[in-house]
RNA sequence: GCCGAUGUAGCUCAGGGGUAGAGCGCUUCCUUGGUAAGGAAGAGGUCACGAGUUCAAAUCUCGUCAUUGGCUCCA
């Protein structure tokens, strides 16, 4: 009896013949030896597999370097294990979690018992890995029973491995081997541990076993390795360069705001080119929201706590929040205000609507406090008080589509006057498993859902779907931006809610005098100045557009003799709403333009003795150096072209 | 809130059981200059805060506060 052949199909389409259980591996020794050294993993026939995995079918077949995204998993997947092993090395009676790939590296969740780990410990345990790497011990697959699994972490001791198992199906399950370490694990893997040529445990943290608060707290090592040294290097670098683009870091250097213990944590105190920069951007917002038939509106800090308990945030929030004011006298309670679409709610509710009035847009600059947990206070990204370019518009049902279109369209138009090119479209949904987080009618809900992919589809925009990320009162379309270490933020959020209307019964006239529910809109296209203006610092490492800077020129005179003409400049500069400031200090030319050059300010005006006689300002522009000599209006004209091709 | 780390001058950081250091910034004086740091002198700190150990604590221990990397949360 003959051999079974099997067809192998490579990506340029050329298709070789091989005996069943053919591996990957061999497949790519056969093509090129220096490929095979390479090969972490395989696609097969679409799914990633092990390279030494016997292939018995006839298939298509990629191989996977550390090259492709699914190889550089593999990889780390493999780490995570060979990290687990030094640990039980080490450490030993250790239990694990899980311990999985991410974006960049992997982490293996453990718990260390009676022992204890610390930061000092990590570069023993990099030596161990590497040592465990050098031995290229190669990674096995093996098949097993559902008793077989359990009786094995049953010996070892390792309730969380059991916890798992029990909830998979038998025949499903596998187990990986390397050297003297054994997985529960689905795979796959890169052939041996010896691709390994660099490792760094990057920072220890706890997080809970399953990612439920309730139950206990495991150790969570993170790592990264390597195929080679150098790239650890580059990575290392990488890292050090995104933290020189820390909004903290830059918001000092600048100036921009500031924190205070005595204020208390999570409240921001902006600073003066703080709040010019804020206030640039919050008169763009009202001009655009103009355009677009917004009204201004304005309502207090504090609302009374029938007006929240209303609303249903009281129930959702009320113990989490800050706790209610109270008047000495009449013992009424007040809340300070964490959102501001129940004042808008009563707005609306301020007379009868009539079908004609619809849409109602209310847009306000508020001002909210929320009582966030004191760990996941951060930076400007997330704070305990903030104001949110928020709006709110009611509409009749039929209108939503429209303005829920109109309103991503603002959204994008800020995004890219701001040089946001990069930001994920994600439709967050309710978690159908957890109804005590929502409230109102899943009909309601379910409309509110699909209208919102519906929209986003028909804008053509791409959508990533998130179950369990809505808001109480209805799913969102959120406009996520990443800041200069990858985590991602959510900016821009729209909201369709129905839920809210019902509460306050708001009502307006059809056109069949009857009374009906109108549908509200909630949406912030930055989401907060906070968070946006952090982002923003990422994203231009404080190189702010023109039209946003706070200090847009700054004129340094040659000496104290041009003082004079220094301001007479200013003043006419000033006339045109052009920003900045006169360096008067008794330095030479070429310390005042390393000092604006350090601050980041655009434009730089030099005046001397030429210029006073010749009525002009030499120009230098940050980081690219002289323009040369020109007039005062010439200047003013270069400057606000630049400024309207910026907003166009 | 939980696990880990950090806290020394306005900023960036060094030091470390025996009277606190540098650079930048700031003040004053000299200098009046041409495209990324002119020179000199000076001021400035309960070493986050509170206890404990010690003859002696900024340094060691514990606690508190703040910051920070994650986890959970995020209207």
């Amino acid at each position: 009896m003959g051999e079974k052949k099997i067809k192998i199909t490579l990506p340029d389409g050329s298709v070789k013949e091989y005996n069943a259980g053919v591996t990957s591996l061999d497949v790519a020794v056969d093509i090129s030896e220096g490929l095979a050294r390479n090969v972490l993993a395989a696609r097969v026939n679409g799914e990633v597999w092990d390279a030494f995995r016997p292939i018995g079918e006839d298939a298509d077949l990629q191989l996977l370097t550390w090259n492709d995204e699914e190889g550089k998993s593999t990889m780390w997947h493999s780490s995570a294990h060979l990290m687990a092993e030094a640990l039980e090395s080490l450490y030993p009676g250790v239990k694990f979690g899980i311990g999985p790939p991410i974006d960049a590296g992997f982490y293996y969740d453990v718990d260390f018992g009676d022992q204890h780990f610390d930061s000092e410990h990590l570069e023993k345990l990099e030596e161990k890995m590497m040592e465990l790497a050098r031995q290229k011990n190669g990674y096995s697959r093996k098949e097993i029973s559902k008793a077989d699994a359990l009786a094995y972490y049953r010996e070892k001791g390792d309730e969380y491995k059991l916890e798992l198992i029990d909830e998979l199906e038998d025949g499903s399950i596998t187990f990986y081997t390397q050297g003297n370490f054994t997985d529960l694990c689905k795979g796959p893997h890169m052939p041996h541990t010896g691709f390994v040529k660099a490792a760094k445990i990057l920072n220890v943290a706890g997080a809970f076993w399953r990612g439920d608060e309730k139950r206990k707290q495991l150790t969570r090592l993170y790592g990264i390795t390597f195929p080679k040294q150098k790239e650890l290097k580059e990575y290392l670098e990488l890292l050090e360069e995104a933290r020189k683009r820390d909004h903290r870091k830059i918001g000092q250097e600048l100036d921009l705001f500031t924190f205070s213990q005595k204020v208390g944590k999570g409240l921001a105190l902006w600073l003066p080119k703080g709040a010019v920069l804020r206030e640039r951007l919050e008169n763009f917002m009202r001009k655009e929201q103009v355009k677009s038939g917004y009204d201004q509106v304005v309502s207090p800090h504090i609302g009374g706590k029938e007006l929240y308990v209303t609303s249903g945030h009281y129930e959702k929030y009320g113990k989490d929040s800050f706790q209610p004011i109270t008047t000495p006298a009449e013992n009424e309670e007040f809340l300070l205000k964490p959102m501001n679409c129940p004042h808008h709610c009563e707005m609306y509710n301020s007379r009868p609507r009539s079908y004609k009035d619809l849409p109602i847009r209310y847009a306000e600059f508020g001002t909210v406090y929320r009582y966030e947990q004191s760990g996941e206070l951060h930076g400007l990204t997330r704070v305990r008080g903030f104001t949110q370019d928020d709006a709110h518009i009611f509409c009749r049902p039929a209108q939503v589509k429209e303005e829920f279109a109109k309103v991503i369209d603002l959204v994008l138009h800020v995004f890219k006057a701001l040089g946001f090119t990069e930001y994920t479209a994600q439709v967050s949904l309710r978690d159908p498993n957890d109804p005590d987080k929502y409230i109102g009618e899943d009909d309601a809900w379910d409309k509110a859902e699909a209208e919102i992919q519906e929209i986003a589809d028909e804008k053509g925009l791409e959508t990533v779907v998130e179950v369990g990320e809505a808001a109480f009162y209805g799913p969102k379309l959120d406009f996520m931006v990443k800041d200069a270490l990858g985590r991602k933020w959510q900016l821009g959020t729209i909201q369709v809610d129905y839920n809210l209307p019902e509460r306050f019964n708001l009502e307006y006239v059809g056109s069949d005098n009857l009374k009906h529910r109108p549908v509200m809109i909630h949406r912030a296209p930055f989401g907060s100045m906070e968070r946006f203006v952090a982002i923003l610092i990422e994203n231009t490492m404080g190189n702010f557009p023109l039209w946003l800077a706070p200090d847009q020129i700054a004129i340094l005179p040659i000496s104290e003799k041009y003082h004079d003409y220094a301001k007479t400049v200013y003043a006419d500069l000033q006339e045109s709403d052009i920003r900045g400031i006169i360096d008067e200090r008794d330095e030479k030319i070429g310390k005042k333009i390393r000092d604006s050059e350090v601050r980041k300010i655009p434009y730089m005006l030099i005046v001397g003795e030429q210029e006073v006689n010749s009525n002009a300002v030499s120009v230098r522009a940050h980081g690219k150096g002289d323009l040369g000599q020109m007039p005062v209006g010439e200047f003013k004209s270069m400057f606000r072209k630049e400024v309207n091709e910026m907003l166009k």
